[in-house]
RNA sequence: GGCCUGGUAGUUCAGUUGGUUAGAACGCUAGCCUGUCACGCUAGAGGUCGUGGGUUCGAACCCCAUCCAGGUCGCCA
């Protein structure tokens, strides 16, 4: 690219030996000025790079602190064999500096300085961010974010979809997470929420008749921070399909994620078909909805085998096993540690056998095993000799998350993930009820749109508890990217859905009405998702902090410390607003 | 809202049986240095030890309270 004008001939990051000899103009921040004595080095950097320029004369840069913004012209110059820098694409050229202007002069003694800003408390950071933005590694992120939804867009646009943007002053929605407000200042006590997601405008969308629909849309939700999710604010890449099934939905997730990944990583990617997991399979095989791939363990169901154990604690208990290739040979340390980990996550113990050839085991569990339950476990989990089988029996509900902790632990500690690889799969047929443990009444899982598998008649004839849904998750590395579903688009199905969740109509007229009222004129069958997009540049940048890929972020307690967000307005503005403070 | 960890120089950190004047590195200021690129060398400035209270002859250090930050549980289409 050029960007040729009265300010530069150049971009600091683009000059090459093919420059020698050019009278050339370049601008940007002073990053470091080594003052030699009568020769001056300045690395000049602006988003394309950093170039060394030489002084002669101190007195040009009299006054002139790093950071500032200049603009310097001279003769680009091969530099000799021994003051090459290699480690800088433009380090075998620099630039002697004939004049320089100073653009914008900076104060001297920066809050952190800028090449280290990661260290720094983050508070500090986002207080001056955009000195923050100004270190490479960090402005690097944003830029990959940039290209990162430029090419998903391309991607949607090729497979036919169109964006299109939904209101961000809409209604509170009564489902989900907790609503951002806003006061009407024309309708007194009346409010504006700000959209939790898209979700009932992308329907809308689809019974207007828009065949494909996407939007990278902006997410307001009021809860609380964690290090992979921004308080309040978030995008998702949010699509919707008419006369769509849910393999459809997976065929583009499939694509344009997978190419995605593929594009902006070197890493291995799951090629599509990505594994499709029931929920019931990863709840018993990973002990969790989002199960990390890269792991190479497997929990095994054991419970029958211990119905009428000796071992009192595994008796008619949920017991689960872990076979681990090749451990048996881990320090005494180890064993020790994993029993302390299991300790603190709830259990009481972890028994394990170590495999010692055919059905010979050492290990605290072995002496309440006859031969005959041996080579069932043999059988079931291939547990070898050098081999340890790990156990963790609990109740029917805690059994499989504790065994999923367990799996996460061991791949962790014995280092056992696959290096380097983004690993997918879709999570299916989620359970369209459940028990609310408090209350004991039904209630829906996810959301209550979802397409109930095997229509009215499921839901007339089968036990809530035992109907599945079209609804999924998309999973990479142990990351859930999104949820999504095939729409129930049916009214009468609709009612049904709501009665079983102890609702009447009259609730979801209210509470849905624009979709109770678009459902009757007509919709297509549609399913849809809505990838996290700040997840997707977590991933691929290997950030550990969601706030390494936003460029303004808000701290973990909501605020923004830049624009003092929250913050108080006028006694004039609250007035127009209608609200009285307490 | 609960729990965990932390708060000492501009920044990152060290600082134990509680004891004189609280240290280091980087940064900053001044000076020296014609080939560095984490330049080097010399000197210097810079601290309400988060805040308030308490114990003590004496507190960065012990106790109580409180504020702030990060993480986590709750929460989260």
């Amino acid at each position: 690219m050029l960007f040729q004008n009265q300010y530069r001939t150049n971009t600091c990051g683009e000059l090459r030996e093919n420059n020698i000899g050019a009278l050339v103009r370049v601008c940007g921040w002073i990053q470091t000025i080594r003052d030699h004595g009568g020769v001056l080095f300045v690395d000049l950097r602006d988003q394309y790079g950093v170039v060394q320029t030489v002084f002669h004369d101190a007195a040009m840069l009299k006054g002139v602190p790093k950071e500032s913004v200049v603009s310097i012209s001279g003769r680009v110059v091969l530099r000799d064999a021994e003051t090459v820098n290699p480690k800088i694409p433009t380090g075998y050229v620099e630039v002697v500096a004939e004049e320089m202007t100073v653009l914008s002069c900076a104060v001297s003694g920066l809050p952190f300085e800028i090449d280290q800003s990661k260290d720094t408390k983050e508070e500090l950071r986002l207080a001056y961010r955009f000195l923050d933005l100004r270190n490479p590694k960090v402005h690097e992120n944003i830029i990959l974010r940039a290209q990162i939804i430029s090419y998903l867009r391309q991607k949607m646009t090729e497979q036919g979809f169109l964006e299109i943007q939904t209101p961000i002053l809409s209604a509170s929605s009564p489902e989900g997470a907790r609503d951002y407000l806003v006061p009407s200042r024309k309708h007194p006590g009346q409010f504006y929420a700000l959209p939790q997601a898209p979700q009932i405008f992308k329907q809308l969308l689809m019974v207007s008749g828009f065949d494909r629909y996407f939007q990278i849309a902006p997410c307001f939700r009021d809860e609380d921070a964690r290090a992979d999710r921004s308080p309040g604010e978030f995008y998702q890449l949010d699509f919707e399909m008419a006369f769509a099934t849910q393999e459809e939905v997976f065929q583009v997730a499939e694509s344009v994620i997978g190419d995605t990944f593929r594009t902006f990583s070197d890493k291995k990617v799951t090629e599509g078909p990505f594994p499709r997991i029931s929920y019931e399979q990863a709840m018993c095989k990973y002990g969790t909805d989002k199960p990390d791939l890269r792991n190479p363990l497997e929990i095994v169901e054991l419970s029958d085998l211990f119905v009428t154990s000796d071992f009192k604690p595994f008796r008619g208990q949920t017991v689960r096993g872990i076979c681990v290739k090749g451990a048996a040979s881990q320090s005494k340390k180890f064993f020790e540690s994993m029993l302390e980990y299991a300790m603190s996550i709830g259990m009481k113990g972890l028994g394990y056998l170590k495999g010692e050839g055919g059905l010979a085991f050492a290990g605290p569990i072995d002496k309440f095993l006859d031969d005959d339950l041996r080579q069932k476990l043999v059988d079931r989990t291939n547990v070898g000799e050098g081999d340890i089988l790990y156990f963790i029996a609990d109740s029917r509900e805690a059994a499989p998350k504790l065994a999923g902790q367990i799996r996460s632990e061991l791949g962790r500690r014995l280092n056992l993930l696959e290096r380097d690889a983004f690993r997918f799969c879709f999570i299916v047929d989620f359970p369209m009820y459940e028990l609310d443990e408090e209350t004991g009444a039904i209630g829906f899982t996810h959301n209550p749109f979802s397409m109930p598998q095997g229509g009215l008649k499921a839901l007339e004839e089968k036990n809530p508890l035992e109907i599945l849904a079209y609804q999924y998750d998309i999973v990479c590395n142990g990351v859930e990217l999104s949820s999504g579903a095939v729409r129930n688009h049916d009214l009468n199905m609709m009612r049904k859905a709501f009665s079983i969740a102890g609702y009447d109509e009259s609730v979801l007229k209210e509470r849905f009405g624009s979709l109770y009222r678009a459902f009757q004129y007509g919709a297509p069958p549609h399913a849809g998702m809505a990838p996290g997009v700040d997840r997707m540049v977590m991933l691929l940048t290997g950030e550990e902090n969601i706030r390494e890929v936003i460029a303004f972020p808000m701290n973990s307690n909501g605020q923004d410390l830049l624009m003092g967000a929250p913050g108080p307005v006028t006694l004039q503005q609250l007035r127009e607003a209608h609200i009285k403070l307490r």
